[in-house]
DNA sequence: CATATTGTTTTTAATAATTAAATTCAAAAC
DNA sequence: GTTTTGAATTTAATTATTAAAAACAATATG
């Protein structure tokens, strides 16, 4: 079979479920009204719609499709297994890069990676292409892909570029008028952030949530989908590599949630300055771990 | 046929000309070292010694290869004209969106780009993929891929991240030594733009080279790939669209020189403040003549 | 005997072919 | 005249096929 019929296979029990909620005899609504409801073309609509016929679950001639008896549990399509989603295999590759240490350089098998992600070659293919627009990949000369690697440059290079998004978003944060929603989430992480303090000792594994929260609350200003997307790949980067750095990770913690509090303080006071000078501390800060962890781990 | 066989086609006649250099008589080099001087794989070169071994240009009997006569042009064989590297495919398409309007919402159709741009369906695929990246295209629930389009709001957008990147730019650079060759391309520059002002009323259409000369010059000092993926689109947008708008062309161009000196003038003189006040009133008349080019299109 | 080189097999990737699904166009029913 | 259906056409996801790469084994050479 050259391409499955999954959509056909939903679009069927979907129809199962609008007959299910009608009554035997009644008429089911036109073709395209269908189409319209469960998003799928009419082809298929039509082909659900004859296989109910050949099931006698309706009568089906002309415009009259008319529900001869309910459909039964017996009656539903097996489904194949949803697939990864895009975010999925983001993930899935991401991790298996930093967790497996892969060196720069290695060759990208996609028939094999294909397998080891359980997506279709197609799909990794697509995605591969996606990342080489960010410089992790790039097309080799004889066919497939080579990783150019999460080298200690990369770290650099992207935590430079997290850091003048980040100290954009400040910028265009401190401009914002008092009564914008903004500083009442300020003040809900300062308050969350001191919560957490309390229980550091216990809890410190909770901070990479807050974290990322954090950011992305700052980050939330910009409202620019050149932004967005930048911010995606650096917050699973950085996401990632704290999972595996698990190293002074109490120590560390201790130290950003500081560092967060100077920051939310002055920005919560408006202090164009002081906002500037944290940040830029906390980005570093940020950076030096990166990288540290980048180290550490490449020694195992 | 599955797959071409141009780089087997490519690889005979790279080893045709590698055979012209030698004398008759001389043995050719090994299959591995012809290999790595070809950059292609053994069994290429292989299938490239055979065929030369039935032309009767070679005699291959194991490791001796013996060329018994020289090659002429009508051993050849017929390349296929190559295809659209991804640059070109960028260009044709950026040219395609911009030149004809293709509005918000237009569902790509990839065997007919594919056609019209004379590129593999695979390729384009890829292509798109890329796109997505940066919230240019996006991939429909039934199949294919929606462009988001060239709007306003895009234009806003793209304006303001590469006044962020810019900005940044003018900072590092302010930041580097005098002995760094930046400031004698300034120099050069600054001196370029006094030519042009004084023939312009003639030669206003060599302008747009050099303001992305400019532009580039100014990013060039920053060493991030993110930076420079992410400019590689700016200034392939920006560009096009000078090509299309034609209105008030020399009008415009003798405004943008004199901002580009103001600026130049304030780099060079290491005036911090009035670098970024010349740099931030050149980026948002930009942004204005790309919005302003926008709608006069959108209105033909 | 160690290494360089070749012969052979296996695996991978690019493209064509195939089939499901979407879209378009024409005809019929209301 | 509009809505709905029927049929034909086009498109896109996936498989199959072939070119090329890579891996492995065997052999020749110094």
């Amino acid at each position: 079979m050259a391409r499955t019929d999954d959509r056909f296979r939903s679009a069927y029990n979907k129809l199962l479920d609008i007959c299910d909620t009608m009554g035997v005899g009644d008429q089911l609504p036109p073709e395209t009204a269908l189409a319209d409801r469960m998003e799928v073309s009419r082809t298929i609509v039509r082909s659900a719609l004859q296989k109910l016929d050949t099931e006698e679950l309706i009568q089906w001639q002309g415009r009259q499709k008319t529900l001869i008896r309910k459909p039964e549990k017996k009656h539903r399509l097996a489904q194949a297994d949803n697939v990864l989603s895009t975010e999925e295999l983001e993930k899935k590759f991401l991790e298996w890069i930093l967790r497996f240490d892969v060196p720069e350089g290695t060759s990208l098998n996609v028939a094999q990676l294909s397998r080891q992600f359980g997506v279709p070659a197609h799909s990794l293919q697509e995605f591969l292409a996606g990342l080489s627009r960010f410089g992790l990949v790039e097309r080799r000369q004889k066919g497939g892909w080579t990783l150019l690697g999460f080298t200690a440059e990369f770290a650099v290079e992207l935590s430079e570029f997290r850091l003048v998004l980040e100290m954009n978003a400040v910028r265009q944060l401190l401009a914002l008028p008092p009564d914008h929603e903004i500083w009442l989430k300020l003040k809900a992480l300062k308050q969350e952030h001191e919560a957490l303090r309390e229980v550091l000792e216990t809890r410190y594994h909770d901070f990479s949530m807050l974290d990322e929260k954090f950011h992305m609350t700052i980050n939330s200003v910009v409202k620019n989908r050149f932004v967005v997307e930048a911010q995606k790949v650096i917050t699973l980067i950085f996401h990632y590599h704290y999972m595996w750095d698990k190293a002074d990770e109490l120590q560390r913690n201790a130290a950003a949630i500081e560092e967060h509090l100077s920051w939310l303080n002055a920005m919560l006071a408006k202090d164009e300055k002081q906002s500037e000078a944290a940040a830029l501390k906390h980005l570093r800060t940020s950076k030096e771990t990166l990288l540290s962890s980048l180290r550490g781990h490449k020694l195992v």
